[in-house]
DNA sequence: TATTTGACATAGATAAAATCTATAACAGTG
DNA sequence: CACTGTTATAGATTTTATCTATGTCAAATA
C-alpha cells in the first residue's frame, strides 16, 4: 500500500471511471488500472464494482475509501506544512560575532533583519574566535560571523564577503602612502592578543615584534577607538578593517594612508557546527548580510 | 514521499538512533539512512540534527514528525480496517436458488447459517434458471444457486457439489433395477417446463417425447411431491435428485430402482455476475454449503 | 446479428525506487 | 593514538511503478 495508490482509488470513486481518473492523476490507465488491483489483492478487498455502469463503489471498498481519503489528506497536510515551514523565518537564532566584526557589521544589519523579520528573536553575542568556535560545539550557539581561515576543521565555513584592511595613522615626513613590505618597519599598533585581526595583521605584514615603544608602556588595546588615539598620540600606524573605516569621521579619515602594491584583505564567514538544524533562516541571514554589506563596500569604494 | 519514509523518521525520532530504528523497520542501517536523507530532502527540512548525541529533532523536525504521525497512524487503520472487513460476514446478501435445490438444500444450510452469522441478513428467493441469470446481470441477486453448465458466459459459477439423480417409481413386473439406455422406454413423469431438471433429464435419458398417457390428461407437475404422486398413480417413473430422496419416507424410498450401469448425476454451482462485490461472504457461504451438503451426502451414500 | 465503440485488463518492456553488502568517514572514549 | 560505535556513501541487485500495445468484453448502433 502506497500513497500514490490512495489517491487512485480516492479519484476512481470520484469519477467513478478508470480512465478519467488516470487522467486525473496523470498516469495511464494501464497503470491506474494496475495499481488499483495490486491495493485491491494486498488489502484482499474488492474495492470497485466494475461491471456496474458506472462503476460503483462496493461496501468494503466504502469503508476503505473513507480511511484512503484521512491518510491521503494527512500526506497533504504533511507536504503544506514543510512548504510552509521553509517559507517562515521564525524562532530563536544564537549568534556569536567577533569583536572587530561586530562594532562595523552588526550596526549595519541588525535593525533591517528585526524589522524584516519580527518572529526571529536573534540573540547576538560579542566573543572571540576561539570561545565562538567552542561555543558552537558545545551548541551554545547556532551560527557564528568571524574571520577565516580557521584551524578547526569540525566547525563549517561559508564565506560571507571579502573586506579590504586598510592601513591608518601618521608616517615620517607625512608621507601618505607606503608599500606593504615597508609596514613592518613602522611603529604597529595592534589590538590585545585574542583578537584574531591581530594574529592576521602580524602575519600580513611579516611582523616579528613591535617597533621600539618607551620600555615602561605596554601598549594595546581591546577597541579601535582606543588604538586609535594611541596611534596618534604616539605617532604610529595601525590597520583597520574597511567597515569600520566606514564609520570613522572624516578628521580621521584624513589619516588614512594607501598602498602602493596592491591591498590587504580579510574574510569574514559564516560558521557552523550543526549546519542544517535552522538551515532556511541560516541561509536568510547569509543574504542578508551579504546583500548589505556588499552594498556598504561598493558605495565606499565609490566614494 | 511514501509511508515508508514517514515511519523510518518516527522510529528516529522514537530511538534516536539510526541504527536502532532500522532495527526496528526491519531493514539496513543504509537503506534507513538513505531514505530518511531522501525524504529530508524533498520536504527540503532538516528533521534530524546528526551531530547531537543523542540524534535530536529538529524544531521543523518535530512539526514534521507530528504530522508523519498522522498518516502512519491513518494508514495503519486502514491496514486494521481491511483486516477486520475480512473477518466479517454481515450484511444483506440476496440469493436466488432454483426450485429442485430450494427444496431439499435450503433446510440443510438456512439455521446453521443465521446461527453462526447473526449479522448475516440472508434473503432467499427460489427462481428459475433463467430468472436467476437475469436476476443476478440486473443486480437483484448477489448469487444463485444452480445447475450447470450454463448457456450463459456472464454470469460465472463455481462448483458446490455433484450430486446423484435417483430413479423412483415402477417398472413392470416389480423390477428393481434398470439399465440407462432403458429409461427412455418408460412412461416417465417430468417438472413442468421452465426446471432445468427437466432438459438435464431428457437430455441424460434421452428421452424424445414422453411415453404416451392417456390423451385427454397432460402430467406435469411443479413439485416433486405432486409428481411422485402422479407416478405413483400412474405407475410411471421420475427422476430425483439426491437431497430429496434423502428426505423422503421410508416408504417412498421402497420405490427407488437402481441403475444397473453407472449413475445419473448433475452439478450444482454458485453463480455469480458480479463476483467480487460480497466476496467474502460469498466465500463463506460456498465453504458452509459444501461442508455440510457433502456431510448429508456422505452419510446417505454410508446407510 | 454483425460491427463498432468505449472501457477495463493484461503482457512485455523500461524506468525508477528501494534495498542490500561492503566500506568509508567521523566523533567519542579509554 | 588506536579502538569502538554510529552514520554516510558507493555499487550492485531486486523490486516496483509506469508506459505502450494489445486483448477482452459488453453496450450501442447499423
Amino acid at each position: 500500500m502506497n500513497i500514490h495508490q490512495l489517491e487512485y482509488i480516492l479519484a476512481v470513486d470520484q469519477f467513478k471511471s478508470f480512465s478519467k481518473a488516470a487522467d486525473y492523476c496523470h498516469v495511464t490507465q494501464a497503470t491506474l488500472s494496475a495499481m488499483v488491483k495490486k491495493l485491491e489483492e494486498q488489502l484482499d478487498i474488492v474495492i470497485f464494482d466494475r461491471k456496474a455502469n458506472p462503476i460503483a463503489t462496493t461496501e468494503n471498498g466504502r469503508e476503505i475509501l473513507i480511511q484512503a481519503q484521512q491518510v491521503v489528506a494527512h500526506a497533504n497536510a504533511l507536504l503544506s506544512s514543510s512548504k510552509a515551514i521553509n517559507q517562515k523565518v521564525e524562532g530563536r537564532v544564537k549568534m556569536g560575532v567577533i569583536p572587530t566584526i561586530a562594532s562595523s557589521m552588526l550596526p549595519l544589519i541588525l535593525k533591517h533583519l528585526v524589522e524584516k523579520y519580527p518572529l526571529l528573536q536573534l540573540e547576538v553575542y560579542e566573543v572571540t574566535t576561539n570561545q565562538l568556535i567552542k561555543d558552537l560545539r558545545e551548541g551554545k550557539l547556532d551560527v557564528g560571523i568571524l574571520s577565516t581561515p580557521i584551524a578547526s576543521t569540525e566547525v563549517e565555513t561559508e564565506l560571507l564577503y571579502v573586506e579590504d584592511l586598510c592601513v591608518y595613522g601618521h608616517l615620517p615626513a607625512g608621507s601618505r602612502s607606503i608599500a606593504k613590505a615597508d609596514l613592518a618597519k613602522q611603529r604597529m599598533f595592534l589590538l590585545q592578543e585574542g583578537h584574531c585581526l591581530r594574529d592576521q595583521i602580524i602575519q600580513l605584514c611579516d611582523l616579528k615584534k613591535n617597533k621600539s615603544l618607551p620600555s615602561n608602556l605596554s601598549v594595546e588595546s581591546n577597541t579601535f577607538d582606543t588604538l586609535l588615539n594611541l596611534v596618534d598620540e604616539f605617532s604610529g600606524l595601525t590597520v583597520l578593517p574597511a567597515l569600520y573605516v566606514g564609520q570613522m569621521s572624516e578628521a580621521r579619515k584624513s589619516h588614512l594612508i594607501e598602498l602602493t602594491d596592491g591591498a590587504l584583505t580579510r574574510e569574514v564567514s559564516l560558521a557552523y557546527y550543526r549546519p542544517y538544524a535552522k538551515w532556511n533562516i541560516l541561509n536568510r541571514l547569509k543574504a542578508e548580510i551579504t546583500a548589505k554589506v556588499n552594498e556598504r563596500l561598493h558605495f565606499q569604494a565609490l566614494s
